[in-house]
DNA sequence: GCTTGCTAGGCACTTTGGTC
DNA sequence: GACCAAAGTGCCTAGCAAGC
């Protein structure tokens, strides 16, 4: 009996060492191939991958300088055929995969070679290897039992990829290499009916790039527009574009991780809150920072990497040229709301007297609080969606365009009327009453804290509660009927004003100052 | 009197910003 | 980083008015 199980250990420990010996040959293998790729030119181009449902076919497209690559992978369960096409500028390849249990053909058709890989093993248990010789190198793919791990190795002139595709009920693990750095581009893939993780390891930044694909019934499509300067372009873009909060860049890989801003305004002193985020890498996970420096503050900058509060100190009052923005670890909404706190980036200058007045205004405000974002959105000038009234001491909001995306668009979280309406509401905002049976598609809202012409009421408008009503007695039911009767009249007579208050499909204002 | 549609408001939860 | 307060958001219900 002892005999015997010294015989089963003996035998155990062999059979492990030889499963360490051969799992280390492949690290091996694969460490040599990796620190190869290392003196191989990146590819910087933008990567666009769609993952229909995981049940039907797969479509990747990685259009790089060098070629266009589009695999498509139909269901590995079901009886069709494989395609994969590698059109690039040398040569059109095209693999067809069909039934696994069938034969495989490949067909790479090249200016030098044709080259026909056929597979005629019909024994899945068997291992198939096609060999690829080209004037280059030599391409292996293996394909061992197909319902096991499957390897295709295709080391190339310009790039090794290996691609491991375990058991397709299981995790899929694909590996890429990144030529620039040591670490390896993993691509894991669990369960396809499970959240699929994709980590490209970026070699410009600090930062690496998850994308996340849970619902596997949905396409997944995930875009990684690489160069630094294609995400400054399109942030100094929207800066010059918009002066509202851009709530529709819902991806942070849009934008680079850190950039400068043009200025063409003075920098204002801030208080203690706004000296942190002129701080040089807080430690803080969600505080942002900023660098802005005068010409000569710029160069100091440069040398030390920080920004002292002297340096803050000294911009202020003085020309900023330019400012710098750490994206990493805050939302980008939240960055341009930081920004525009700062300046109004690239906008003309205000009346000094209204300059000074909102000024005051916004030092005093939050620009992150509704208040703040109405009377932004009431007094853009390329905004008619919400727009003052005639006496300027309501404002009117065209409901029908705001419920197609104008929120979200506008630095709202959610873009449903109803939620916005709600914060009117507790803004204490009284609406106009309509007359019996209309349906308008207009609305009037009033508070005797928000006025066209005096800005420095705004920041008395605060969240009510039970007790709030302040200036409230001004807007009784008969009034804000009265109200109502001057704007349906107002846009009945005005004919550079098309209002059809029933639907509101056709209303088209013309005039911001209605 | 009942149904329907709309509005106002309560409440819970999450997010954000400030303080220590 | 923990804690707290304010703000934002969604869901729900009560109340009201109009229509049938």
């Amino acid at each position: 009996m002892k005999e015997e199980l010294e015989h089963r250990y003996q035998e155990s420990q062999s059979l492990r060492e030889h499963e360490e010996a051969k799992t280390k040959e492949e690290i091996q293998r694969r460490s040599e191939a990796i620190l190869q790729l290392e003196r191989l030119p990146a590819d910087y181009q933008e990567r666009v991958a769609i993952f229909p449902n995981p049940n039907q076919e797969r479509v990747a497209i990685f259009p790089n300088p060098n070629q266009e690559r589009v695999a498509i992978f139909p269901n590995p369960n079901q009886e069709r055929e494989r395609v994969a096409i590698f059109p690039n500028p040398n040569q059109e390849r095209v693999a067809i995969f069909p039934n696994p249990n069938q034969e495989r053909v490949a067909i790479f058709p090249n200016p030098n070679q044709e080259r026909v890989a056929i597979f005629p093993n019909p024994n899945p248990n068997q291992e198939r290897v096609a060999i690829f010789r080209n004037p280059n190198q030599e391409r292996v793919a293996i394909f061992p039992n197909p319902n096991q791990e499957r390897a295709a190795i295709f080391p190339n002139p310009n790039q090794e990829k290996a691609a491991i595709f375990p058991n397709p009920n299981h995790e899929r693990v694909a590996i890429f290499p990144n030529p620039n750095r040591k670490e390896e581009r993993a691509a894991i893939f669990p369960n396809p009916n499970q959240e699929r993780v994709a980590i490209f390891p970026n070699p410009n930044q600090e930062r690496e790039r998850v994308a996340i694909f849970p619902n596997p019934n949905q396409e997944r499509v995930a875009i990684f527009p690489n160069p630094n300067q294609e995400r400054a372009a399109i942030f100094s873009t929207y800066c010059r574009d918009k002066i509202t909060a851009p709530s529709h860049i819902t991806n942070m890989d849009e934008i680079p991780p850190t950039f400068n801003i043009p200025l063409t305004h003075k920098v204002e002193k801030k208080g203690p809150a706004w000296w942190r985020y002129a701080q040089w890498g807080t430690r803080s996970h969600r505080s942002p920072w900023f660098s802005a420096a005068t010409e000569t503050d710029r160069a100091l900058d440069d040398r030390r990497r920080t920004l002292l509060h002297k340096d803050y100190l000294a911009t202020a009052g003085k020309l900023c040229h330019h400012m710098r923005a750490d994206c990493r670890r805050m939302g980008y909404d939240t960055v341009f709301m930081y920004c525009k706190s700062f300046h109004k980036i690239n906008a003309e200058a205000e009346p000094v007297d209204q300059n000074q007045k909102m000024q005051k205004m916004q030092l005093s405000l939050n620009v992150n609080i509704f208040p703040t974002k109405l009377w932004r959105l009431v007094n853009d000038g390329d905004i008619d969606t919400i727009v003052w009234n005639q006496q300027g001491d309501g404002i009117i909001i065209k409901k029908g365009l705001m419920e197609k995306g104008f929120l979200s668009l506008n630095g709202f979280k959610d873009s449903r009327f109803s939620s916005f309406g709600r914060q009117l509401k507790l803004y204490g905002f009284k609406r106009s009453r309509p007359f019996n049976g209309d349906k308008p598609n207009i609305l009037q809202y009033f508070h005797p804290h928000f006025q066209r012409r005096r800005p420095e009421l705004l920041p008395l408008l605060r969240r009510c509660d039970k007790k709030c009503g302040v200036g409230m007695k001004n807007y009784s039911k008969d009034h804000l009927t009265e109200r109502w009767r001057d704007l349906r009249n107002l846009y009945d007579t005005d004919d550079s004003i098309d209002v059809n208050l029933n639907n509101g499909e056709s209303l088209n204002v013309h005039s911001k100052e209605i």
